[in-house]
DNA sequence: TCATATCGAATGAACGTTCAATCTAGAGCA
DNA sequence: TGCTCTAGATTGAACGTTCATTCGATATGA
């Protein structure tokens, strides 16, 4: 890598992903992130505290993204069940075109990393999200389950497809995908007669 | 562990569950397995290869142990709504009711292993359960969407939901449950309008 | 007596991290 | 412009530790 002093610290980012998602956390020397990113072994403790460190400043950054990306095209403007549609199709697109962060955060979020979910919270995207939901529930459109359980019947079916998607074991196209997604807002719609 | 001789093996696994669960993988030295087994750390290569081999072993013990306890009280007995209900609670309750193996599966299929699919097809509980939703779609209960995709839609959401209530964020009690798995089904099934 | 089980110290490789030495770029100055 | 000075950037060899695995010695039981 070519890249000049600035961003040095965002292609150290860049390559840990990429041997992450290859070889898992402690397949993951730091020689090796060293070597791949072009630069010596010591530099990258000028920019992380620590192997640990410098996970975590990737989680938090793949976690930016990914917020920033659901949330993408003012799902807000739209009516309420195609916002949540939109906002389906914008998690499992991200997932399936960024196979590498999906692996990374499934392995972090699965590993005995502590975590730190107030960061979640603060995240404006997040914030976005948790209101739109709130304003679906006051509206009667969707059912009063806990968010949890909101978020496993949605977000959490369009991870799993993706890491089907991702291994090669499952291949949607769009007819299904958005049947799939209809399969989802089913699940946690209220019924008319109820 | 004062266990005797032929299921010393046995208690080998047990031991590398609870760190596993805790520690994770790479948490986990042999050497600290042994010592909690009561063993010396060479035994533990009478009974395993290496490293990998004991953990896949364990992998498989629990996977089977799963696949019968979720198809434990004959479902196919049911009519067609109450058996998906009755596996889905299994699958469920085995979680909650396991939280170490839970964490280790988790952990495990998001790890970069190798997985070896194939034994899970040979497994005659999975078989059972295969044939019963492959009788649901042609009876024309369900959709007939992609294997993976009614797994997410169902036991997937069971696992997500068991892994919040196992971190403590969400506590379900049997009325919401059911309500929970109602919710599944209500995302495969065929609308009678269609 | 022999095969199997068990022990635990020893081995050697791999890894995260440190640090003294070197380099670089820009500021200050004449 | 040309020179010096300095702080931050960068290097990579070295350090100390941890860990999976080995193996010769010993115990056990049939």
């Amino acid at each position: 890598m070519e890249t000049t002093v600035a961003d040095k610290r965002t292609t150290i980012l860049a390559t840990t992903l990429d041997l992450i998602a290859e070889n898992g956390f402690h397949g993951t020397p730091m020689s090796q992130v060293a070597k791949r990113s072009g630069v010596s072994a010591g530099i990258i403790y000028h920019y992380f505290e620590s192997k640990d460190d410098l996970i975590e400043a990737l989680y938090r950054d793949i976690k930016a993204r990914w917020s920033a990306a659901i949330m993408a095209g003012t799902p807000e403007a739209l009516p309420y069940p195609e916002h949540l549609q939109q906002i389906w199709l914008n998690a499992y697109r991200f997932y399936v075109a960024h196979p590498q962060e999906t692996v990374f955060l499934e392995q972090y979020e699965n590993s005995p990393y502590p975590h730190d979910w107030s960061n979640v919270a603060q995240d404006d995207n997040m914030a976005r999200l948790f209101a739109l939901i709130q304003s679906d529930i006051d509206a009667g459109y969707i059912r009063a389950l806990p968010l949890p359980v909101l978020h496993e019947l949605t977000l959490g079916v369009a991870i799993g497809l993706a890491k089907h998607q991702i291994n090669g074991v499952l291949d949607l196209d769009e007819a299904a995908l958005e049947q799939t997604a209809d399969a989802c807002r089913r699940a946690i719609e209220r019924e008319t007669y109820d």
